[in-house]
DNA sequence: CAGGTCGCCTGCGGGC
DNA sequence: TGCCCGCAGGCGACCT
């Protein structure tokens, strides 16, 4: 799934294959429904002509500004997103709903199985609480004392989008093994040590991913496919935990599915 | 308001 | 082997 170090690689392939300075011509799409706040036509006409000036990753969008100030893009991956920068003549992917033609024989596609990704017009998401966890400043200590007090579960606390930017199911997973935290624990429960030892392993696991996909990117070129983490937790119900070879538990939190190691990671 | 649940959408994996 | 059912989930809308 597309999380923050996926959606930073492929933010970091666009800029690294010349996205920036590249000139729109017209949007075409499989899928209008995913086109948010404006018809693909008026996309087309609105952009038509208009250079790329800026690519920026915000949680887990990316923005694309462009010379006119007041029109600009966001693009979201959703699940099964990737983007791909081809020459128009290059042989198509599966599953690509969205093509933005650009000019000189260029063409940004957008694959997506699923189609949960979109491209919004002018979006404007919401400022998170928290600075971006690949900040070197960013620590869940800085949180205001009303979120600190919260009954809610850390692990639904760490993937809200509003408070910490760019996390989702996998590497929330991920950093509260690493951090040896149940994702049950309330968030009320959580002591200055065990935010800063969650702020570390979500540093931790967010850049050995983001890496492996900087090492990819100069040895293979650039995967839309993903995944390229080594995951240390288990995602398998019964399977033997990697640290302590106990069987892994499955719940779901806010209807996500969580493993955890209920002997490694105390409530 | 905090916090939980649902529905969008479709490929794929497990089970028979 | 082939078919079919249900799971996967980011996010916003909606409900309690």
């Amino acid at each position: 799934m597309p999380e923050l170090p996926e959606v930073e690689n492929t933010l970091r392939y666009l800029r690294e294959n010349g996205l920036i300075g590249m000139t729109i011509d017209s949007i075409w799409t499989e899928s209008p429904n995913n086109i948010i706040g404006l018809s693909p036509e008026q996309f087309s006409n609105t952009f038509y002509g208009i250079a790329i000036t800026t690519a920026e990753r915000k949680a887990k969008y990316i923005n694309i500004s462009t010379e006119t100030s007041c029109d600009y893009f966001s693009i979201h991956l959703g699940m099964t997103g990737s983007l791909s920068l081809d020459d128009t003549d290059a042989e198509m992917q599966k599953y690509c709903r969205h093509v933005i033609h650009l000019q000189e024989r260029k063409e940004l596609r957008f694959l997506d199985s699923r189609k949960f990704g979109k491209i919004i017009y002018q979006n404007k998401p919401k400022i998170p609480l928290m600075l971006d966890p690949l900040d070197p400043n960013f620590s869940l200590d800085d949180l205001p004392a009303k979120v600190k007090t919260r009954r809610a579960t850390i692990k639904s606390m760490i993937m809200d989008q509003s408070i910490v930017p760019g996390i989702g199911n996998l590497y929330a997973d991920e950093s509260l093994f690493k951090a040896e935290i149940n994702p049950f624990r309330p968030i009320y429960l959580m002591e200055i040590k065990d935010f800063l030892k969650l702020t570390e392993s979500i540093k931790t696991v967010l850049n050995n991913a983001l890496s492996q996909y900087d090492k990819s990117r100069e040895s293979d070129g650039y995967k839309p496919e993903f995944n390229l983490s080594p995951w240390d937790i288990v995602r398998k119900e019964n399977a033997e935990c990697f640290r302590c070879l106990e069987p892994m538990f499955f719940a779901r939190i806010n209807s996500r599915g969580t493993y955890y190691c209920n002997n490694c990671q105390p409530t």
